[in-house]
DNA sequence: AATCGTTACAACCGCCAGGTA
DNA sequence: ATACCTGGCGGTTGTAACGAT
């Protein structure tokens, strides 16, 4: 059998906490800690509040070092970074921004940056330029094919190479909207080698994953990246014009191909503003962005050389 | 001053994975 | 082996504050 039920909901109390309750749950936390157990604690500290509301309070508004108010260009980027790559993971997002919760990053989100983001695509309501691509499926331009990567800026209708850009954490990819594959087809099977898929609404988007910044106070809360969780990265899709019948160009190692859409891709878009946008949105922020977290414990940083390579995509 | 619409954010709800009896 | 609890998470809702008319 399993333990006692956790609270009779009928007898809790709901709605906005007061001071004095706030108080109660801060003294009884600093005092005694929360034991491991959130359920048992509500009665010990004198609070007619469900262990889960407890919880809740602690971690999103009493718990020290949590930062309130404005979200910086900084921390716009990364989120829209993270988003971008693993969509609403919000607590792994928020485990990368010292002092926010996932809960405020997902507020901030859903009411103002995501529509900072629409606001931007409906600025630009274009068709992408037309883009030197190379006629072969599976070639690449020839003076990039040491690179491992190489990405396409609108504005000088050019291509560049680049080196790998960027690693992630291998689970955060553990996400609906992601494909991992090692490549066996391509005689490719270093064990922590894989492709990854990141679609976008008619375009599809690439960024290379910038994990950075552990939580901020040390504590358990959030996931911390480590070092040594994390593969070599480097993916990249493209679409096939407008149509669903996308290609992805795939960039691994020193290998680049296209593929056909992989089985299981179901192509649902986590995004509906446009690649340029969010590009735009980051690049907005200047070059003099980094990640000033100072935090010790950090297992990542971010490399702000890289930021501008971060967008790759490609027609054919 | 009153009303209505919008925004921001705190809190709740429901689901899930993992743990425990 | 199984039922069920707990903690964690993401989605959604409720409401106070604010601004426009």
């Amino acid at each position: 059998m399993g333990r006692a039920p956790c609270c009779d909901k009928a007898s809790v109390k709901k709605g906005p906490w007061s001071p004095e309750e706030d108080s109660k749950l801060k003294d009884y936390i600093e005092k005694y800690g929360t034991g491991g157990n959130w359920i048992a604690l509500p009665h010990k500290a004198g609070l007619k509040r469900c262990g889960k509301s407890c919880r809740l309070r602690w971690l999103n508004y009493l718990r020290p070092n949590i930062k309130h108010g404005e979200f910086s260009e900084e921390e716009d980027m990364i989120i829209c970074n993270l988003f971008a790559t693993i969509g609403s993971r919000w607590s792994i997002i928020a485990a990368q921004l010292p002092g926010r919760t996932d809960n405020d990053i997902k507020n901030y989100w859903n009411t103002k940056l995501k529509k900072k983001l629409m606001a931007l695509s409906s600025q630009s309501q274009r068709k992408p330029p037309p883009l030197p691509i190379p006629s072969s499926h599976q070639t690449i331009p020839p003076s990039y094919k040491d690179c491992s990567s190489y990405y396409y800026t609108p504005s000088t209708r050019s291509f560049a190479g680049f080196e790998p850009l960027s690693t992630v954490q291998s689970d955060l990819l553990n996400h609906n909207n992601t494909f991992l594959a090692t490549d066996s087809s391509l005689n490719h099977t270093t064990p922590d080698s894989f492709v990854s898929y990141y679609p976008v609404k008619e375009k599809f988007l690439m960024f290379g994953s910038e994990p950075s910044c552990s939580s901020s106070d040390g504590s358990s809360y959030g996931k911390e990246i480590k070092q040594e969780d994390v593969s070599h990265f480097q993916g990249f899709c493209a679409p096939n014009g407008y149509e669903d019948n996308h290609k992805f160009m795939l960039s691994y190692g020193n290998r680049n191909q296209w593929t056909e859409k992989p089985s299981g891709y179901h192509g649902e878009t986590p995004l509906d503003y446009e690649l340029e946008d969010v590009k735009r949105l980051i690049d907005s922020s200047g070059s003099n962005n980094s990640c000033n977290n100072t935090n010790n414990n950090n297992h990542f940083f971010i490399d702000e050389s890289k930021r501008q390579e971060k967008v790759m995509y490609y027609y054919y």
